[in-house]
Formats: structure tokens, C-alpha cells, sequence
DNA sequence: GAAATTAATAGACACTTTGTTGTATAATAG
DNA sequence: CTATTATACAACAAAGTGTCTATTAATTTC
């Protein structure tokens, strides 16, 4: 946000980089409780002090990890709103999260799935939730609206969970199901819930 | 398992209590990371080698306490099937669940819900994925089967994961919803993804 | 292209945590 | 009461943490 130095230093971001995938290779062979700034450092070939220059320790570490996760998902989410062709189904958007999570599955299956990291667990919680909310209060009080009626709250706690927990299932399971499909599945089962959520 | 010493040794259960209260006191103030043995022995008024008599180290002590939890689910559940008065309606059981949650909410608050320790949520969303299939399985191909058929690993997925959910959002709620209207909701959010389950 | 700026390296420091050992003391069970 | 066993206490080496200072290397900027 400063108004000179566009760029950032490649150095830094060289670095971060070479941290970054020292961790998650770290994380996939020993638990993150074993996984110290030492062995970070050994891994991505650089010295201890540096990793001290760009986080305050690994909890540190880990949030902005979280930090740049949820932006990038937001970045896309930003990009379908955007070129909002009206004819886009519902599930377009989960289609293109799946298919962004699906390019970077060795991430997010670590993260999410493998060994469930929990700021990660819960940024991208916080994020289905808005979404879902989002969706729900569009359709507004829903002309189709079934007989029985959950608490709005209720149901929004229900889908962002079973949202986010199909995906860390799919993931761990190696995705047997193509990004389309789970997206279709998914809506399927959603649209259900909301069929039934009450107004208020 | 072992033949003799039916009763174990009152200091054995007195220290493991001390220890376990400790580690949830700590863990309402402080990151999981920063939790240390020697921090946990001090708030537990114990020596800090007797907390390596009874657990490795701390991660050993997590999991055996996870184990705990659900060898005591697992109790209230045969419990509800032996005296199985099959009048009992499908969400008996998740009311029995939900009641000994709430009266050990601060227990499961922390561990499931505020801080998320991720052996915790792995072993009750293995045991939630259970119950849901040995629900499904037994209901078989549901006459009442809608037109829509969602995979029945998706749907197991999906109920699993928004059933933990649900309970987590409801604890660090507070518990704004009794279990038995809680367990109820659930029910009917639930019995709709069933109906459009594919027998497969 | 040279000078100024910034990042990464290297060695060192005090401090905390870890896991283990040996001995002594207290509580429990038979 | 006696033998057993859990806990307390002190001490240890090893490893990790977070910070410092000086030095080298890479990059902007003009």
C-alpha cells in the first residue's frame, strides 16, 4: 500500500517461496508439532535468521499463509462476480474453486485434509459462510419454501461444514470426482437445505 | 485388559485428572504451540517428570485423551441400542450426543470448536461418518427415493462433516438451541440428504 | 554503470524446553 | 504391617528459540 516500489524484491519473494514449500514437503512426511524454524530453514536451503525476517515465528507463519490462501480464492471469486454473465448456473463458482483447489491440491490436501492445519480449516470456513449467507438472503424468502422450516443460522452452520468437509474428504481421497461433478453434487445437496431454511 | 487390578490406583486417576483440567484450563488462554509441559505441570501442581510417566509427550497425551472421548460416545451410543425400545425415533440418539456434549461443553468447546485440535475433530467426524452409514445402509434402497441421486460416499461426506460442523458452530455459540431441538433440525436437514441418496 | 538500498548469510548469545536419570518420600494394596 | 508403586526433587545433555552484530550479495535507482 506504500505509493513507491511497485514490485517486491524477487529475493523476498524467491524466499517465501522457498519457505513455503519447505513447510507443506515437511508437513506431508511429520506432524506439525515436530516441524521446527530449524528444519524450515534446513529445507529451504536458507539461513535460520532469515526465516525471522519475513515471520515472527510459525503460528505467524501459518496466518499468513491463510492470509494469502483465502485471497486467492477471493481473487477468484471476484473474477466470476466480474464477468457476471447471469447465465452462469448456480455451482459456477464452486466449479471454479474446486478446479482452483484441484491445481493446487498438494496444498490444500495437507493443509485441509492430510493433517487439518486449523487456521486454514477455519479462514476457509469463515469464507463458505459468507458465501452460503450470501446466497441464502438473494433467494430471500424463497416462493418455493417447503413445509418444514430450519433456523437461517442453523442451516448456514450445516452447508458451510458440509461444504468444506466434502471438499477435505474429496481431497483426501485423491479426488475421484471431477470439480464439475462434485460442484453439481454439492449444489444438489445444498439446494435442499435452503429449500427449507426459514426466513428470519 | 489385564486379569488382576481391576480398580486403577486413585493417584493414577487423580494426576490424569489434574492433568487433563490443566490442559483445557491453558488451552482457553493459549495457542496449542505454546502450551509446554512444563507449563502444564506447574498449572497442574505436578511434578513435570510425573507428566511424562503417564503420556510420551503432548501429542500422546492428545490422542489418548481423544481416545477417552470417544470410548464415551461410544458407551452412550450402545447404551441407547441395548435397551433399544425401537419406539424411539431416528434423532434419539443425537439427543443423548448432544446432552453429554453440553454437559461437558467446556471440555468440547475448546477442543472442537474454539481452538480446533484437529485429533479431536478426526476421530468424532470418523465416528459421525459411521453412524450416518450404518444409517443409510439400513434404510437400503429407500422406496420413498427421490428422482435425484447424489453418490452415497458424497452424501456420507456431506452428512458427516455437517453434522461435526454444526455442533462446533453451536458450541462456540454457546448453545443457543436445546439438544433436542438441535438434534431435531439436524434430523430433518439430514433425512433429506438420505432421500437422495443413490444405493450405490 | 556506479551508488545507495535492501536482503540474505554467518557466528554468537542467553534462554527455554525437552526427555532422561537416580534417589528419596508418600500413598496404596494385600 | 509390609511390599509395591506413584510421585517428588535435583540435575543433566541436547535441541530449539529469538535476538544481536557484522559481513556479503543482490536489487533498485538515478
Amino acid at each position: 500500500m506504500s505509493t513507491k516500489s511497485q514490485r517486491t524484491d524477487p529475493r523476498i519473494l524467491r524466499t517465501r517461496q522457498l519457505i513455503r514449500d519447505a513447510f507443506i514437503d515437511l508437513l506431508e512426511e511429520i506432524e506439525l508439532e515436530k516441524i521446527t524454524v530449524n528444519r524450515i530453514a534446513e529445507r529451504a536451503t536458507i539461513n535460520r535468521v532469515t526465516f525471522y525476517l519475513h515471520y515472527r515465528d510459525i503460528p505467524d507463519m501459518l496466518e499468513k499463509m491463510a492470509d494469502d490462501m483465502v485471497n486467492e480464492i477471493q481473487a477468484i471469486y471476484k473474477d466470476v462476480l466480474d464477468q457476471s454473465r447471469s447465465i452462469d448456473p448456480d455451482w459456477f463458482i464452486l466449479v471454479k474453486m474446486l478446479e482452483h483447489i484441484a491445481e493446487n491440491s498438494k496444498f490444500y490436501k495437507v493443509l485441509l485434509a492430510s493433517k487439518r492445519i486449523p487456521v486454514f480449516t477455519e479462514r476457509l470456513l469463515k469464507l463458505m459462510v459468507d458465501v452460503i449467507n450470501s446466497k441464502i438472503e438473494k433467494r430471500g424468502a424463497s416462493p418455493s419454501a417447503s413445509t418444514v422450516s430450519v433456523p437461517k443460522d442453523i442451516a448456514i452452520w450445516y452447508g458451510s461444514s458440509a461444504f468444506l468437509g466434502t471438499i477435505a474428504f474429496w481431497l483426501r481421497n485423491d479426488m475421484p470426482y471431477t470439480p464439475l461433478f462434485l460442484a453439481k453434487q454439492l449444489s444438489v445437496l445444498f439446494r435442499l437445505d435452503q429449500n427449507q431454511t426459514s426466513s428470519n
